[in-house]
DNA sequence: CTTCATGCAAAGTATTTGCAGCGTC
DNA sequence: GACGCTGCAAATACTTTGCATGAAG
């Protein structure tokens, strides 16, 4: 599969939900624009933010249930960087597992792709603890380039 | 520095603090006895329930405000495992840093203490991001063992 | 014309704050 | 008796829900 122009793959998304039965509307398609533009996990207040400046101004309900709505189809994933409110990162097809690291002075958040093995991690933990283990979380805290 | 019964250890912390110019309240030592007899990590909603049952019943904006006190002796640290609220853990004298498991089918939150360089993997993040990487939080999801 | 999606307002959950009174030292 | 601590009620922040209306296919 090869890269696409962000519109091309927008367009591909609504195509295949659309015939999964679901409706394509102003919020729906804007939201995942929004997210396939963006490098970075975006917050419910942010998207509200950003869907504002497009002159769209949805709810922030219709934010929340268009934000579930892709959670269960795992077009996004949620994230925790404890600022007290979820983020939410658009799922490419062949997503790599990632992590982020949080700027603790300005609060921006980017993702950093680790190379080490977090497969054989999981397996000393599961060992450990007796859990089957499923998933794990690891998220960075420091000061950005910019801040310092 | 020898292991001590916890009443002991209970005693030595509210010395401490009444040192310091802290007053000891029923709330307080309760729930500093709570927390070093626990041996995972607590919601405010636990404490208030554990607190109830020794027949305090305190008001929560104070199990709240004490949580606060304790985070900033370094006495507790918060520690957050994506359940929509927060969790405090008691920081002995020489608390080693570690992290947790969560079992996603019943809840239950126990710590684990990984063998790996951490150290190590910061750095390399830092390297990768351009961050000062000050700390990471980690935490393992899965079935524990009863649940299975 | 049938569902799915939306807006709105209200409720829910976790946590915080202002303030008057109480308890510790 | 001074000052820290507490309860209470109200406020805040984020998210969820019920219900009637609206729009996509």
């Amino acid at each position: 599969m090869t890269d696409k122009k962000p519109s091309a793959k927008i367009q591909e998304v609504l195509d295949t939900l659309r015939a999964s039965g679901a409706r394509i509307t102003a919020l729906r398609s804007s939201l995942i624009g929004l997210f396939i533009g963006s490098s970075r996990p975006l917050t419910a207040a942010e998207i509200l933010a950003e869907l504002k400046k497009k002159k769209l101004a949805p709810n922030k309900s219709s934010v929340y249930r268009e934000l579930d709505f892709l959670l269960e189809l795992g077009r996004i994933i949620e994230i925790d960087v404890l600022e007290g409110m979820k983020r939410y990162e658009w799922q490419p097809e062949h997503a790599q597992h990632h992590h982020h690291i949080v700027c603790t002075q300005c609060g921006v958040v980017e993702c950093i792709e680790l190379c080490f093995n977090e497969e054989e991690l999981s397996a000393k933990v599961a060992k450990k603890s007796g859990f089957a283990v499923t998933s794990h979380v690891l998220e960075f805290f420091g000061v950005c380039a910019d801040c310092r």
